[in-house]
DNA sequence: CTGAAAGCGCTTACAG
DNA sequence: CTGAAAGCGCTTACAG
């Protein structure tokens, strides 16, 4: 009758096989079963090998609930990163998935939307699940995040940025150099009147920012009026609007820096459209070299940020730091590649 | 001295705090203090408060792991995508953040890489999180992703396309309605010889190529030699190549329908490149309407997706599984939209 | 190489 | 509205 499978009890529902299960099945104990999985040099092979078939026949699969909470080792990597809209980070996550996938972590992945808020909202829930590690984006973690991390006293490692303070550990590249480079390429290029278009503002961006203004400061080039910086998110749509604006405030720029890729094809449309050649008449550059760039018309001149090594690296960096081994370097740089092109 | 420090039992080092240690400063039993969170209307106000500032204090972070063993529900949810670099599935995982997050579920993440194998493996080491539901994309799944899904009886649905099958959930569109509406657009435009070009080779697109080719047929302009069909990844590169490779077998093509636009930008620059007036000499079209598609040069005329909307919807509909409230569709359309742009 | 006992940190299902 | 008991499914730390 309907009304008595409502009140039927909770063990009587279908269960599902639990490791006692399989022990039983074997006619072994529960941590023999148990030792089949995690320590199988230490289970006789014809048992290990029973073990295994009834697991196989039974359909068992492990709890990792249960493993975690047992244990106190979670096998879960945090990771925050802005964005998944920006190709950056998720060349980042690939890369990191990459590295950790064989040895059986769980990549829990939080966007953090370029919001200390919503950075410290994640960290906060992450914790919940007692990772193992944690990775985080960039070095401006706000004062509450490093103390929940601190407290937790949970390996950390940063990705893109070089971290200055020791007992950080992290994965990058130099920002500011990047931006240095790239800026002194168009110098010795010839072009005269820089300019710089610069969304976001995050950190990286900044620093980029800092790199190109040291560049023409060096070379008595630099003027203040050249530098269009806007706190939206990075888009190609933006891009366009941008360089338009550039042109409106200063119309004598002969090249644009754009701090990204994105902004970068924006601009070079926004060229298009208005008949300024590209390089002839006005120089356009990137940053980050997503695949599109080699193939656009004109091919973008970039700066290439090794993204999946990044992640990679710095998954690397951080199982290390999981399993007590000293680390033979805290930062790692990556460097990055200028690619001359087209565009500037 | 060091040596004692080596011994030292696993009791005596720092631990985390946990329920029982708030509800013993508050001078309560563990219980109230669990349901000071997860039914604070049972708990008298004052108490609740008292617990709040324990918790506060103390700095109690929730164990999910316990909670997830006691209580059998995880809290988690399983969404296997195909790709990270595909910003298609990067959309949709924003709209299922969003739909989810506030809910309290964690989001695990599965790369398939359009791979059967990749997503056998993914979904077993899912189901060892007890996921309270899964999203999975697309319909062609291996019967043994079926086995293991149906035997755990965790609710599922799927996105981008339509399920037919009864009993199965979905949300997305027609990818073959959606092939035809533009391909007839294409036609109507006046375009007779109308190539297609298709990588990757997934479901959408196979099925896109269906609306192609009907579309074709019905108009009695039908040619197999005008479709490059190609298993390689779908990126810039490749569209610029299978954009030469169809001109060298069909030199007569007016036209070409890429089956996604990353495709379609690589068409246009391989146009760019050999002096082809696009739309002049010949429309190129893609597919999925990326940001960038409206702001280039040619704009790009393509099919809009609702990605974002895919992602929400899907999550909805598997929440309200989840909780045991019939939907009132298993299947919801979300339809797609033609933008006529410049490009065709 | 194998096992009996205890416990990880919560919640469920009762009682009161 | 509050609590004592039991248990979720594993692993740890001993013994043998």
């Amino acid at each position: 009758m309907a009304e008595s499978d409502g009140v039927e009890k909770r063990s009587r529902g279908r269960r599902r096989t639990t490791l006692a299960d399989v022990a039983r099945h074997v006619g072994v104990s529960s941590m023999t079963a148990s030792r089949a999985i995690t320590k199988p040099e230490l289970v006789t092979p014809a048992l290990r090998e029973q073990i295994a078939k009834a697991m196989e026949e039974l359909g068992y699969v492990p709890n990792r609930a249960a493993r975690a909470l047992a244990s106190s080792r979670s096998k879960v990597i945090s990771v925050l990163i802005p964005s998944f809209s920006n190709a950056v980070f998720t060349d980042v996550l690939a890369g990191l998935q990459d590295a950790v996938d064989k040895d059986g972590y769980q990549v829990l992945i939080g966007n953090t939307r370029y919001s200390d808020e919503e950075e410290e909202k994640l960290v906060g829930i992450h914790l919940q699940s007692n990772p193992d590690g944690v990775i985080l984006t960039g070095l401006a973690q706000s004062k509450r995040v490093r103390q929940m991390l601190a407290a937790s006293a949970i390996p950390t490692v940063s990705m893109m940025d070089l971290p200055s303070e020791p007992g950080q550990y992290g994965v990058g590249l130099s920002q500011f150099d990047a931006g240095y480079t790239l800026t002194r390429y168009l110098i010795d290029k010839g072009y005269r009147r820089i300019g710089f278009i610069g969304a976001q503002l995050d950190e990286r961006t900044l620093k980029r920012a800092e790199g190109y203004r040291a560049a023409l400061q060096e070379a008595g080039m630099y003027s203040p009026a050249r530098e269009i910086l806007d706190p939206h998110p990075s888009t190609v749509a933006l891009g366009a609007e941008l360089l338009g604006r550039l042109l409106a405030v200063a119309p004598d720029c002969d090249a644009a820096f754009c701090c990204n890729d994105d902004l970068a094809y924006g601009a070079i449309y926004q060229c298009q459209r208005r008949g300024i050649a590209v390089p002839a008449q006005m120089g356009i550059c990137g940053f980050n070299d997503l695949p599109q760039s080699a193939w656009m018309v004109p091919s973008l001149t970039t700066i290439s940020t090794p993204r999946y090594r990044v992640g990679f690296e710095a998954a690397s960096l951080l199982k290390q730091l999981i399993n007590g081994v000293q680390p033979a370097r805290s930062v790692i740089d990556l460097g990055f590649t200028l690619m001359a092109r087209e565009s500037a």
